[in-house]
DNA sequence: AAGTTATAATTACACTTGTAATCGTAATGT
DNA sequence: ACATTACGATTACAAGTGTAATTATAACTT
């Protein structure tokens, strides 16, 4: 069974977050990297720790008297369950309405639009393959 | 000042997403309309209708003995702040890796694509116009 | 008018989340 | 060896959520 990716709240993603950058990391680490960001207490931040290991969402080795985290699930896992739980609660399942929103919302850099040609020049170049 | 978009929790946003689909509409319109997709007790949707009137999500006018409620926000607002949210937090802004994503795990079909294509072509007349 | 009933309002209660403080313990300094 | 300290583990506690049950009240029935 693909990975089965479990609930995890705001807090507890700018942790993981961090994680993905460089792991492993002690707690401190991740502490001093995280306040680049966010005010949090070490206290707090050990607490998410905690709470990340619990729900199997990164793993530790201890190394001497302290820890080392890693992360057990991938970004790539999370962000695509995110995304799809999102635009199938707001789009039913349809990503061009989001798209669209966005259009509408003057998002959309030359990059982007740039991004998205090749992107559908290679949807079309698989379509032929099949 | 433009809308500010309360926080909706998810069973809130059910209920609301009944009202966005027609209103005005009394408690119990709302709960067999949602019965049809969710099987919640008519004594919970009421919270949550509740709940929505707090956070000035929703309104009702009092009609004889029961309510008509209405929605407060748009559905519009609030998908575009929830698809800001989400782009922001995964992708620092940037949408087309998120279409990337999508296209990826194969979920573009061709109706998309043929959107995109749209969007696209207009994002391009309107920089000439500019 | 009194009893019954349909509604809304209030209360409940466990779980999650944000945000730490305190406790226990192993390592370190002296 | 003893005191101090640096960790992780445990506990705290209010606000928000999911999921109702209970209570108050206004309307309808007889």
């Amino acid at each position: 069974m693909p990975n089965s990716v479990p609930d995890i709240s705001d807090a507890e993603f700018s942790v993981l977050d961090v994680l993905w950058q460089h792991n492993p990391a002690s707690a401190n680490d991740i502490v001093e990297k995280l306040n680049e960001i966010k005010p949090w207490h070490e206290k707090t931040v050990k607490t998410l720790l905690n709470r990340l290991v619990k729900k199997q969402a990164i793993s530790y080795e201890k190394q001497q008297r302290s820890y080392l985290y890693s992360p057990l699930i991938e970004r790539e896992s999370y962000v695509v369950k995110q995304s799809k739980t999102l635009v199938d609660k707001l789009f039913r399942g349809h990503l061009s309405p989001l798209v669209a929103s966005f259009a509408q919302q003057s998002k959309l850099k030359k990059d982007d639009i740039a991004a998205l040609k090749s992107i559908i020049s290679d949807w079309e170049k698989e379509q032929q393959d099949d």
